[in-house]
DNA sequence: CTTGACTCTGGTCTATACTCCAGACTTTAT
DNA sequence: ATAAAGTCTGGAGTATAGACCAGAGTCAAG
């Protein structure tokens, strides 16, 4: 069992952050001990990298909490409801996805464009670059 | 040329985002009538559509602002600096594409997973089918 | 030529996602 | 045994990304 500030370290997050996850309800101690210390365990590393995860890819804590939430209500939604929602947020990453992958395309043009030398950039701009890919 | 109200219909966004934006040196209208009124041209159009598209994809405001900024720095960047800068943003943004990734393989998991008929989502969790896939 | 829709600036307000105390208690190391 | 380091709760403060509003000016239609 980890500490907050074991955790902390692990995942690379603050402490605070820790709490303020918990107090919205995306995350609950496994324990605490007799003096009301958080005790973590091993699922809730794994947790954490999810939030974490989901978050780095643009949901917001709201929305984590909805994809926690699969879990935890179990048999009170039935799985049509969980399909439904479920779908919804695939659409959703698989634009997300086709957009990245658009920025992506205009870095890279932008990266080997740019020389690589040092002559000025006149020619490196990333409106440019998505031009370029565009046409 | 474009009112500010036309420009907001046709990107979808609010004029007072317009004008957060134009504060925040993302956007400059192209022009202005003699009483005021901001005008835009076809090129703000894309400016606007790459700056949702990066938002979209986890970029802050800020961050699209140093990118747009490579287009404004011109001569005053040397190429090397750019492609630093640029290549830096490629890192990141293949991370994102690999969380994206998982999260989408772990949510069709989900979806595949719960029947689609009325059963409880018993077994139906984020978590579970992020270990399902991990394993 | 006025009425309604639009725009202007400037300011306040809100939601999200934290961070940073303060004051008190607990644990660990020497 | 005591000091340093860690943790607790509660609350205030901060950054981001806008939304919303007031009061005044502008434009387009009937």
């Amino acid at each position: 069992m980890l500490k907050i500030g074991e955790l902390a370290q692990r995942t690379g997050i603050s402490r605070d952050a820790l709490r303020f996850y918990e107090k919205h309800g995306l995350i609950t101690p496994t324990a605490r001990t007799d003096s009301g210390y958080r005790l973590y365990s091993k699922s809730d590393v794994l947790r954490i990298s999810f939030i974490l995860s989901a978050k780095e890819v643009g949901f917001t804590l709201n929305e984590v909490h909805q994809l926690l939430e699969l879990e935890v209500t179990k048999d009170k939604k039935s799985c049509q409801d969980v399909k439904e929602f479920v779908d919804n947020k695939i659409q959703v990453v698989n634009q997300r996805l086709i957009e990245i992958k658009k920025i992506k395309q205009s870095l890279k043009t932008l990266s080997v464009a740019c020389c690589g030398g040092d002559e000025p950039a006149t020619h490196c701009t990333i409106l440019g670059a998505l031009n370029t890919h565009n046409r």
